[in-house]
DNA sequence: TCCAATTGGTTGAATGTTCAACTCTGCGCG
DNA sequence: CGCGCAGAGTTGAACATTCAACCAATTGGA
């Protein structure tokens, strides 16, 4: 691929993106599994309906959900489509442009979020947040903007492939 | 749900948490691509063949593949099913216990990986590794290993819900 | 002005993951 | 011994995600 030798990585580092890796899977799971046991919400969901709930008319058009959450449109679109059945959104069509599609989200879908966030915040805390020092959490926040910026960055298109 | 107050997180913590969330995404997404792309494997598979290879007989227990990576059985099956069928893997009966089933790495896949191995690596450092000191991910390893540590230990039989 | 490329979004099929039910073997103890 | 429970793994259906193809509206030059 490149003619550069590739430079493996040292046994620390390794087990430290294991470490990433295995801990990330298990705290995602966890997570998403509350959020569906105790309100019958992904956590995909649940993340649409905070950005929803952030916005003064509780609305968002499918492009910006989609970019905010680094998912494919057509993630969102199936997504949305599924939480408009379940009553959490309904879809508007955008007052601008003609092509677009605005979220908005119902009463139903701020109660459910009201609720779901007790369960999603105390699972965030207990998991992951109250386990560790501030600082380690700033350098881990660090790095994790420094990968999404790294990633967007080389890839100005993203959207188009994702 | 109990009976102490929702301690909400402050606007750093969340920003922190949504960084992890969508920089994780981001960079699972974009390694698996890349594995995909160039050698037809996901990164799931890619992580069973450096399991396997790190043993004296290329071989492994389903289970343990399981617990290592911290995925259900169940989708161990699925995938080493897939991996039999692109022949990476073969399927053995276990020595000891009946019940029990080897994977065993082909040659075939012990070349893919050789191969894969460094498209990977070159992804994971360019993506994560290098882009932050090795104090940070220190940190984000201490971060990772503990998350693990809690949710193994809370939950002792994790096996039977995952 | 008009057409080509881009953007916003959807669709349906292929692929992957989860979930619950099931089989088979092993273990402990009356 | 023999019963019942636990462990290992599989199965198939339901559900979620990706991928490529598609349509419609917009934009930006020649």
């Amino acid at each position: 691929m490149t003619g550069s030798e590739t430079r493996w990585l040292d046994a620390e580092q390794q087990g430290q993106w294991r470490a990433y890796i295995v801990g990330t899977t298990l705290l995602m799971d966890t997570l998403d599994r509350e959020l569906r046991q105790a309100h019958g919400i992904s956590m995909a969901e649940y993340e649409i309906l905070v950005r929803l709930s952030e916005t003064p008319d509780r609305t968002l058009r499918m492009a910006k959900i989609a970019e905010s959450m680094q998912h494919s449109r057509s993630r969102v679109t199936h997504t949305v489509t599924r939480m408009e059945k379940s009553g959490l959104i309904r879809r508007a069509a955008a007052e601008d442009d003609k092509r677009g599609v605005d979220a908005v989200m119902t009463d139903k879908g701020w109660q459910l979020l009201q609720e779901a966030a007790h369960t999603h915040v105390a699972g965030v805390r207990a998991h992951f947040v109250d386990l560790a020092s501030p600082d380690d959490f700033a350098a881990m926040g660090q790095v994790m903007n420094a990968v999404s910026d790294q990633l967007v960055a080389e890839n100005p298109t993203f959207e188009d492939i994702r």
